[in-house]
RNA sequence: GCCCUCGUAGUCUAAUGGUUAGGACACGGCCCUUUCAAGGCUGCGAUAGGAGUCCGAUUCUCCUCGAGGGCACCA
């Protein structure tokens, strides 16, 4: 039975990257029919506050990623926070201490800096020297006694460690690269390192995938299953994701957390979709998925090696195009629920059918969901603003007043309610009557009615809007 | 400094010990069309470099270079 986990540090809104390993931990777990948990890194008390977990929260809930078990949810391993963990840390790191497999070091973090420098001086990597590796049982029984600050290390055998990773395969690393490192500080509290095995461990995770900045910590892990008896899980390092310069993405780049594009007014599933392209491809060339589609397809032997940069104009693309098969209706609850302020300004108490013409007739066009208002405020509003100089110099040209004027004229030839194929027809037929190439005949109508030379269909236009409103852009737009 | 990982076009990627190295974004052209978008066709553009094994390497091996990550009483 598969048991993967995410086990984010609440400290706000999920980085891209993060958002994309909690997406392949949870289309893993589902493609093999397995048990996806969450469990909050939450030691770094700082930064964990409850407002950066809701956070947290809301933006993994809005990607549509769901956890079958751990916090929040409940489950026989818990509890799923690590601050409430530290008894089962403790017993741990008592039996560690037993089994000799760990010992109290009582050096002072001047003993410490100083031999660092010294190693730095003589140019050879820093290891702990193992000054209490071998105190006498009385020598440590005293300084407790005496109550002498300690931390704990964990004794680290002379032999190398394997990583066995699903995606990179074997990864080996000499025992001579490790030193009896920390497992637990002066005060008591463990290090990540360390905690993370312990939940790791007794959360039954068979299958731990996680970004690749871990990979170099993973031996000192191995040491720790070994060392507390436990099996060591099957690994999966993702490659990291990038910003365009190739250095990590981070907030001085723009749009980092999943927060972020949500504000933007990018879909959910667009961001799904192409996070899920970054790194791994199916067997095919498709490039659309829908979650179950993914939950299919998805296998870590579809994931790739090699970082990848994030391309926010495929995303757009991506997001456009999800845009425009997206029913109205849908579109509509979005945006008066993450853009209410703009909602209100531009379509105020319009009816809600106009409102959903009106998305229905832009779509099309938006790149990202605040597109929309200015795109669908001028099919809503009883003004047009003309979007651009372009758009205006074709209404106040000769040909465009021609078209303008011919309209106005022939207003009541407007097959109004006659259906679609009347309205094709007449629009059509215009070209006989205003003998003007195509162009020149549609733009100037276009712009008076929608404020700009592209945009939706003329025939669309004219099924949509009011017939008076219609009448009165013309005739606006024929005395500019 | 030491260790680890990675390296196919500007970007995301596919594939193979042997075809014209395939798809997508972006960019250019054409078609369709009342515009844009979408769609169809098409162009530009890649196996980091060097050795070696082999009849043949982008694929396997080694070196170099480049990029990223890790080396904490951070997570």
């Amino acid at each position: 039975m598969v048991r993967v986990r995410y086990a984010p540090s609440p400290t706000g809104h999920i980085h891209v990257g993060n958002a994309r390993t909690a997406i392949f931990n949870y289309l893993y777990a589902r493609h093999e029919a397995g048990t996806f948990l969450m469990r909050l890194d939450d030691t770094d008390l700082e930064r964990s506050t409850e407002e950066n977990i809701d956070s947290m929260l809301e933006d993994i809930r809005w990607l549509g990623v769901d956890w079958d078990e751990g916090y929040l949810k409940g489950g026989d391993y818990g509890p799923y926070r690590e601050t409430e963990r530290k008894p089962l840390y403790d017993t741990y790191i008592r039996q560690l201490l037993d089994e000799d497999k760990a010992y109290r070091c009582f050096c002072t973090k001047g003993d410490v800096e100083e031999d660092r420098r010294k190693a730095d001086e003589e140019h050879r990597a820093y290891r702990y020297t193992g000054r209490c590796a071998h105190l006498s049982q009385t020598d440590v029984a005293a300084r407790l006694a005496n109550g002498d600050p300690y931390v704990v290390r964990l004794r680290i055998p002379a032999e190398d460690v394997v990583v066995h990773d699903l995606i990179r395969g074997e990864v080996t690393f000499k025992a001579e690269e490790f030193d009896d490192f920390v497992i637990a500080r002066q005060n008591g509290i463990p290090i990540y390192n360390y905690a993370t095995v312990v939940d790791d461990a007794l959360m039954h995770i068979t299958h731990i995938i996680r970004a690749e900045e871990h990979l170099s910590n993973t031996p000192r892990q191995v040491f720790i299953y070994r060392a507390l008896g436990f099996d060591v899980p099957q690994f999966a390092h993702v490659s990291l994701i990038l910003a365009p310069d190739h250095s990590k993405l981070s907030k001085r780049h723009g749009a980092v957390s999943v927060g972020d594009y949500r504000l933007e007014g990018y879909l959910p599933e667009a961001l799904v979709n192409y996070l899920v392209l970054l790194g791994w491809s199916p067997k095919d060339d498709r490039e659309f998925f829908t979650v179950d589609e993914l939950v299919k397809e998805f296998t870590l032997e579809g994931v790739g090696k090699s970082g990848a940069v994030f391309d926010k104009r495929k995303l757009t693309w991506m997001n456009h195009m999800y845009l425009g098969r997206k029913p109205a209706a849908d579109i509509a609850a979005i945006l008066r629920r993450d853009f209410a302020k703009l909602y209100e300004e531009t379509f105020g108490d319009t009816p809600e059918g106009s409102v959903l013409t009106a998305i229905d007739l832009t779509k099309g066009n938006a790149q990202v969901l605040p597109d929309l208002f200015a795109l669908a405020r001028n099919v809503v509003c009883q003004e047009v603003t003309i979007q651009d100089e372009k758009s205006r110099e074709l209404v106040t040209a000769p040909e465009g007043k021609q078209v303008l004027g011919y309209l106005v004229e022939h207003y009541g030839d407007v097959p109004f309610g006659l259906g679609d194929e009347a309205m094709s027809h007449w629009v059509e037929g215009l070209r006989d009557v205003v003998p003007l190439p195509p162009k020149k005949l549609y733009h100037p109508i276009r712009v008076a009615l929608f404020g700009a030379k592209d945009g939706p269909e003329i025939v669309k236009l004219f099924l949509a809007l009011e017939p008076s409103v219609i009448l009165r852009r013309l005739e606006r737009a024929l005395a500019l």
